[in-house]
DNA sequence: TAGCAGTTGTACTGATCGGTACAGTGAGCC
DNA sequence: GGCTCACTGTACCGATCAGTACAACTGCTA
């Protein structure tokens, strides 16, 4: 019924190089922007085989997003042992890191699509658990600082979390259309300043 | 050069009704899902009078760009006359209500816009404009504040806008994947307190 | 060696895309 | 009344869109 997964090592190798070219295109121009032929005629893949993996486009787009969320979190490895204030303060540097290097445009993927699908009713719930899966990894490291006794037993852990994804969204998206990092690094100097707050 | 203005208040009713559908169009479906003749089937309009108006599509994307802004803006007055706490405040609370109105989703207009225009060499910079003047408006409360003696005079007020800004926007992103306003009332709150930290 | 499932190349379809051509119609102004 | 010019309706264009049809190939197994 999902998305028809590849049984060989020749197929799993296409099936790969075309959700690597749709992931590409479709973080510069958007989804609508980027048509099925763009995404074959960069993946050097044929039509037959777009649609032997893919029911249709959309099911393309929802193999897309989970891509974004592999790349997004495989670039802040910080993410997965959150135990200290420390490691707070180094995730926030590779999350800063990840945009310095060169060449990629300064832009959260997940973002870009959110304000495209976010009505979507099929793909709207995807953009909403990709983020959920990214903040609970946040959660779980600020729990963990609870239960070690270096965070307010009364602070919220979800709500921190939230309210450190919303800093990293929205400096990501003013620092996008102003091609400058300075946005992101003053809002995520406030996020863990406010975050501080809650110290023990 | 630029886009055609109407002569006559019947052209101008046209053109109005075109840039209105596609505004409401591109809100939803963004850039690229919203076809001109989708456009000009909402607005009644014909395919002659879209292009005597505006040079291409292009165009027409810069108009709804402007109209997006205004629309923003005619929705929290108190930004145009902040010079107090309160103000601020009473801003924050306008902002919230725009999204609390049942029926519209829960975006920004010009966020959605951000991710899908955010590298067109001819949008982007529009849509940069859009939001710096929506920020030097903010930027000019927090300077009133300051020459009141109620800001900090070593704070800056440009980047303190900008700090709002961020949070607004991270706030209305969230808001509007997970179709609830919790994040956007979390941020706002926030950064009302980081604002507060540099009162006098 | 034959069979078979997974995989691939090519050609095609009908719909829709952005944009153009051109013959008009409406109302103000002399 | 007749001229002018902003405005409008309709038909059309080539390109591109998402998706399909179908024959052929590849490599494994028996």
């Amino acid at each position: 019924m999902e998305t028809q997964a590849a049984t060989t090592p020749r197929g799993k190798r296409t099936r790969d190089a075309i959700v690597d070219a749709a992931a590409a295109l479709m973080y510069v121009d958007g989804v609508a922007g980027t048509s099925v032929d763009k995404v074959l005629a960069a993946s050097g893949a044929g039509k037959s085989q777009m649609y032997h993996y893919f029911k249709n486009k959309e099911q393309l787009v929802e193999a897309v997003i989970d891509r974004y969320l592999e790349q997004i979190l495989g670039n802040q490895p910080a993410i997965f042992t959150l135990a200290s204030w420390a490691d707070l303060e180094t995730w926030t540097e590779q999350l800063l890191d990840i945009h310095r290097r060169a060449g990629a445009p300064i832009a959260c993927p997940l973002g870009n699509l959110a304000g495209e699908v976010g009505d979507n009713p099929k793909l709207a719930p995807l953009v909403d658990r990709a983020y959920r899966t990214w903040e609970s990894h946040l959660e779980r490291g600020l729990t963990t600082l609870q239960d070690k006794g270096e965070l307010d037993p009364g602070a919220d852990p979800a709500r921190l979390a939230q309210a450190a994804m919303t800093s990293v969204q929205g400096g990501l998206l003013l620092a996008h259309i102003r091609h400058d990092l300075t946005a992101l690094e003053d809002a995520l100097g406030i996020a863990l300043a406010y975050l501080r707050g809650f110290k023990r």
